[in-house]
DNA sequence: GTCTATAAATCGATAGAC
DNA sequence: GTCTATCGATTTATAGAC
């Protein structure tokens, strides 16, 4: 009943899972407009034409590549709407955002900030709704200015930390705990 | 005597300003490595020639915008390290960065989140060297884990905040003013 | 699922006229 | 400073064999 998942299931062959981490890669390094097929074929080892016999074109690429994430983005949102309060909400999802940021660390940083992939993401509509609900939770009710920048926030800074070089050679759990310390110094009322 | 810029001065002709303005509009909508001589000569409603006539290569062009940001930067991060404590010169140069973001959001953006300039900056040692300065700074003298976390998550929410689709429609004083007081919580001790 | 081969377009970059 | 014209390499994408 209801909640069913409006974004590409995380279903993949062996063959689409060896596509998706090597474009993950690649696009960390080169951005998702730097990548080519050809590119993720090498790195596969194997021929543009097996590439193409998986994802017919490039989107389709970049759209499993955002599934992956944003369909555990989607059950998290859909679970913080339903705590008690605005402010558990906000709490819980932020949480969810951190725990799926730190675990994957490069998927967080370029769906966050790859200029492509953010333009292909707003005009995909399952995304963008799902963008907005996680915009409403985190602006706690509220819509003015201060709202509004305190909402962004949030997301610029765990998806930008976590792939920050300072912070490259700390593993999960010291990353994990840190970032929870400064995201709970954002939710402070000043 | 002493601190010259090492950073390309921003010295444009009229026709270099307007391929960096170009430029700086298509890296945002479609990434550095997304944008091709083509598009920007179409931008500006010139041919191909006439850009490389003005920077011989697609790196001249990417070192120029990023020129624009980095010798104001590497001015903020000399400003800060003659403040009087590690305290003092931090907040100096937070205070500088927000300026400088939200004076120029796009170009912020760019600079802080694109994965093909990220890489170009690395790869550029006079960039490179304002970078450890500007880490050193804003770690505050430490760097044990809490340190580098905390000094990530400056830049990271400053940049990604000022390009967030939440505050497109703040004006700068505005966004400025909520800008600073987020940042403000994050150099708090807890 | 993977291959070879190819098409049509575009890429960064250069030469030379005006 | 801008143009036309062009180079060789690379791009997305398809056809068809195995």
């Amino acid at each position: 009943m209801g909640a069913a998942t409006t974004i590409s299931p995380p279903v993949h062959t062996a063959a689409q899972a060896r596509i998706i981490d090597a474009a993950v890669a690649l696009f960390t390094e080169h951005g998702v407009g730097g990548t080519s097929l050809q590119m993720i074929a090498d790195a596969i080892g194997v021929t543009k034409a097996a590439v193409y016999h998986q994802y017919s074109t490039k989107d389709e690429i970049i759209l499993a590549v955002a599934g992956v994430v944003l369909a555990r983005l989607e059950t998290a949102v859909g679970a913080a709407e339903r705590e008690r309060s605005r402010a558990r909400a906000r709490e819980a999802l932020l949480g969810h955002m951190v725990d799926l940021a730190v675990e994957r660390r490069r998927m967080a940083g370029i769906l966050q900030r790859d200029p492509v992939m953010l333009r292909f993401l707003q005009e995909h509509e399952p995304f963008r709704r799902v963008m907005e609900r996680v915009n409403r939770v985190l602006m706690g009710g509220a819509s003015d200015p201060r709202a509004r920048v305190q909402a962004a926030t949030f997301p610029s800074a765990i998806a930008g930390t976590v792939v920050h070089p300072l912070v490259l050679d700390l593993d999960d759990a010291t990353l994990h705990a840190q970032l929870t310390k400064q995201v709970r110094k954002l939710l402070q009322p000043r």
